[in-house]
DNA sequence: GTGATTGCAAACTGTTTGCATTTTG
DNA sequence: CAAAATGCAAACAGTTTGCAATCAC
């Protein structure tokens, strides 16, 4: 569990870094920066995103949250630190977790050139509630 | 091929978008916007940002390149639309393509929410070189 | 008390936009 | 010739940095 990580490593316990870190908690929204800041700084108005950016980088020093690259524009994180992938939805950018394990193998060209640690796969589509607009919608 | 995309496509023939055009053709780098700006700037002196990132997003519409994800702080393109996955290094950002195609399968409870229509897989590790430098500098 | 953290503002990087000029079909 | 593309510069969005004030340990 995150928080616990927190306590268990060297880093200080802040009042800001604990908000974030309960915020994150759980969380299975893959929130951006500026979800966590906005969320935060109803509690603590002087927070920053010096503050966001500075406590996500600590926290993924202790594998607290994973940075996810699914959105071009912007990076989301990721308090689920154990293996997993993800769905998207195309239409409305929902992002949800798939806890399946995938053993993949690559072909022996490459594995002659990588060393594999490990895999994450993104699958992509249109969500229920999207898919049932745009039937509604046009046709 | 991409240049035939190009020519079957109602985009316009301009030199600039050409010059992209032939760069990418059968480019394996992934480059980013920055690299493909630099080479094409060679032949282009006046070449500008505007006309990559237009020509790309022209190229998208066609299905003549794609957007990868595959690194947080700028977007790369591939001009290999086919469906395919990706080793990447963590060490030197290296990337390179996998062709394999993957039967996955996601369990019901996700399925039920999604209408899944691809995926891509993100494999990660450490390159032979990469790999070999770091075995002889202090291990 | 000391080194780490906060938070402001300014800097930076990658991407997008407005628009006058030029070009393609 | 009309519609589309170029290319410059300015605008933007997300992220990073410098640094004085503050805080956790």
């Amino acid at each position: 569990m995150l928080e616990d990580k927190v306590r268990i490593s060297s880093l200080r316990l802040t009042p800001q870094r604990m908000a974030i870190v309960k915020f994150l908690q759980g969380n299975t929204s893959h929130p951006s920066a500026e979800d966590i800041f906005c969320a935060v700084k109803k509690r603590f108005p002087t927070m920053s995103f010096a503050t966001v950016y500075n406590t996500l980088e600590a926290l993924k020093s202790v594998d607290g949250v994973r940075e996810l690259k699914i959105d071009s524009s912007r990076r989301r994180y990721d308090p689920n630190t154990l293996d997993h992938h993800h769905v998207l939805c195309r239409s409305c950018g929902a992002i949800v977790d798939i806890r399946t394990k995938y053993q993949l193998d690559i072909p022996p060209e490459v594995s002659e050139q990588f060393d594999v640690v490990g895999n994450h796969v993104e699958f992509f589509g249109i969500c229920r509630p999207c898919k049932a607009r745009e039937a509604g919608s046009s046709g």
